[in-house]
DNA sequence: CTCGGCAAACTGCGATCACAGATCAACGAT
DNA sequence: ATCGTTGATCTGTGATCGCAGTTTGCCGAG
């Protein structure tokens, strides 16, 4: 993956150009993905995004190909492609990797942070605070994922920036399904101030625990909810 | 990805069922990387390995454009595509988060071991001291990619699994650069007997060290010869 | 009304064709 | 003999078509 803007909202709708389609495209359902466009165990049809984009089924179905690869989606027996279901094994496994990865990036982020760095996820975090008190869900989301690309991206290393793009790939839709509430909000944001506290002072260990807390306290509220719909039914459907 | 056998050799040539083409192909290309039959720099041609495979571009180019967005290949200025070749400072990114993440799978595979895993990985490890002995350095790189795999599959995390396999995918080609010699090779035994007594002795620490350390000090033999490499001109070339 | 069965409409996947851009080899001018 | 230029042939990328398999919905029989 090589998408530039981690959720920069450039999917509202642009018209599509510069880079190849397929990944612009790729860029735009990862974009979705990561933010809660889509849920769970929706169908994703090749054909019908094709025309809906404008263009030919050829790149949109690479795309999706590679993201099928990357477990983002999955095929059924029925050959259709919809978003992975996470189970909460799944989930436990993903954000163990998460602290793992985003701990390292975190911790060198704060080594190698420039002032231009800085400024940016200053900003970040200004625009996620504005949406954490408006209690704007999606708003939030898109912020929440921005804020933290800000910091790894700080660190300098795009393999390791591509590792944790495709493990929020993995956690996205799930994420969205456990709406954060307004408390969510308030005790992340808590992690987030001292994430920026830390990064300012340059502090390795201070900014590696304030994401590792950030995410192993939401994983608690994400995977709690995860086993609530695993119970019920299989397959969810409202009618 | 998802392919089943690391380096199982199934690249000798079968002749390409089961699967989508698309996924044998990815598979095939995924093994001849990691275990150093593509040389960094090399180019690929999607449509003479299509005509090659017997079959048309479309699968191969898939294929390929998985493996460019995964960064194993890389696309010139020229349009040509070509394996990619790393910088030292790119060797010690992937051997960085090859660390934590081997380090991680290592630790987790002690504990979730069962005897089945213990009886494969045990049959690895007698298949790599052959090809050590013998000093035959494609069964050995091969046998190596065969140990470490079985080893991290018997910690029952896919998604860590894939995430392992795309480092290797980094360094596979650079590793065959530097030849292995019999120093290596011995030295690297050492660290694969410890790495199988501990799990055997389901020995989550040890098993961690042992694999850290064959890939830290295998890293420093290798990042030496990039530097050589590296030196003399920027876009080496032989008559 | 309910139920069985067949056809139309989907699905992913592969093959083939078309096009813009870049390399390279052969040719002509000096 | 050497240099500049042009056309054939590569490259990746997108569009279009076709195939096999699955779901779905209409339509008639009971």
């Amino acid at each position: 993956m090589q998408g530039d803007s981690v959720t920069g909202l450039d999917s509202i709708s642009t018209p599509l150009q510069r880079d190849s389609l397929q990944q612009q495209i790729y860029n735009r359902l990862f974009n979705g993905l990561v933010t809660g466009a889509y849920l769970p165990g929706e169908v994703i049809s090749s054909r019908r995004m094709a025309q809906q984009l404008g263009v030919s089924a050829m790149p949109v179905r690479e795309a999706l190909t590679r993201l099928t690869a990357e477990g983002a989606l999955e095929l059924t027996s029925s050959r259709t492609l919809q978003v992975r279901t996470l189970t909460p094994e799944n989930f436990d496994e993903v954000t163990a990797i998460r602290i793992a990865n985003e701990g390292m990036a975190a911790e060198r982020a704060a080594r190698q942070v420039t002032a231009g760095d800085i400024a940016r996820v200053r900003a970040l975090h200004k625009e996620l605070s504005r949406a954490a008190e408006g209690q704007e869900t999606d708003r939030y989301l898109a912020a929440n994922a921005a804020f933290h690309g800000g910091i790894y991206r700080a660190a300098h290393w795009p393999l390791l920036m591509d590792i944790i793009k495709r493990l929020w790939l993995a956690v996205g839709p799930s994420i969205r399904v456990s709406v954060p509430d307004h408390h969510h909000m308030a005790t992340s944001m808590t992690f987030h101030d001292a994430a920026l506290t830390a990064l300012e002072a340059r502090d390795p260990e201070g900014l590696r625990t304030a994401i590792v807390e950030d995410i192993r306290t939401a994983a608690i509220d994400i995977r709690a909810r995860l086993e609530e719909e695993a119970r019920p039914a299989p397959g969810h459907q409202g009618g």
